[in-house]
DNA sequence: TACAAACAGGACGTCAATGTCCAATTTCCG
DNA sequence: CGGAAATTGGACATTGACGTCCTGTTTGTA
């Protein structure tokens, strides 16, 4: 339902969210969130692109967030790598009905607008700060210290 | 976000409600839906596969649904094609937490616990019988006439 | 029985999503 | 200045979704 890169995304920007403001390297982020350092580079340029991180280049760039964790959604985030398109018109071709959407439109509309809502209205200092103990990301952002193992 | 064969799926099962319990040809869907018949074909396969539709060969012969539209949801004919897939374990390898997810993920989950919702509680009648006036599909199952037009 | 209607299934083609790799560029710091 | 750290961007491989086509099989009916 989600792809991949949708996920890839919102793991990293968690991890960000969590440094924030602090910038972080991709390597740093990778190691962190499991994703592959290549992919997670094309999707933070994509990140970038669409104004929800900048990145610094050279000795002590990175990668940080634009805004606040309290002011970013996850919604924006989502839609940045791979909006969530709405149904508004019919999508067989007709005219027929300017804004009605017929019935079974309408029900996937419907499902598609619940799950905007339920990404619009959730920060990711919300993510953050969830009162269970789990921290964020299933992983408790270990301390980035193990290098990967030796490869011939 | 849903894949082009749900969307196919959905408004074949849509058409077929609407003339349930008869039985209709693929040509007959592939017009009255707007859907490549090749691909239709197999996409109906595969709901036959699951159950959904039962098909009869031969003159006559055809596909029609195996239940009746108050008893058939569209969650059913959305997992016979592309199950919703919850999110039940951590998708970062660790089991740290057993059951627990992460709060990114719980928020997914949740998002698609609200699909999951609306798509399980919505039969195929309670589409057909939508108290607007708009037909089932966006077309008002016209009357199938309409000849493709030369192609030299 | 023979023919035509209809689905079944396999082989194939195309394209976008996913993932990898490498050269170029920027930037800090000695 | 020169080298190391870091992102950028393009080229490339792989895979699955989407779509087409053709041959086979079943079945009703003249």
């Amino acid at each position: 339902m989600f792809s991949q890169t949708v996920e890839y995304a919102l793991r990293a920007i968690v991890f960000l969210a969590h440094k924030s403001p602090q910038a972080c390297t991709t390597d740093q982020i990778a190691e962190a969130t499991q994703v592959p350092k290549p992919y997670l580079s094309k999707v933070l340029q994509n990140l970038g692109r669409n104004d929800i991180v900048r990145s610094q280049r050279g000795i002590g760039g990175g990668v940080s967030l634009v805004k606040m964790p309290a002011e970013l959604t996850i919604l924006e985030v989502v839609n940045a790598v791979e909006p969530i398109e709405r149904i508004v018109t019919c999508p067989l071709g007709l005219k027929s009905h300017g804004k009605n959407l017929c019935p079974l439109h309408r029900r996937m509309d419907d499902a598609l607008a619940s799950v905007e809502a339920a990404f619009g209205t959730t920060t990711l200092a919300e993510v953050l700060s969830e009162p269970t103990g789990s921290p964020p990301l299933c992983d408790p952002v270990k301390s980035i210290a193990r290098k990967a193992a030796t490869k011939p």
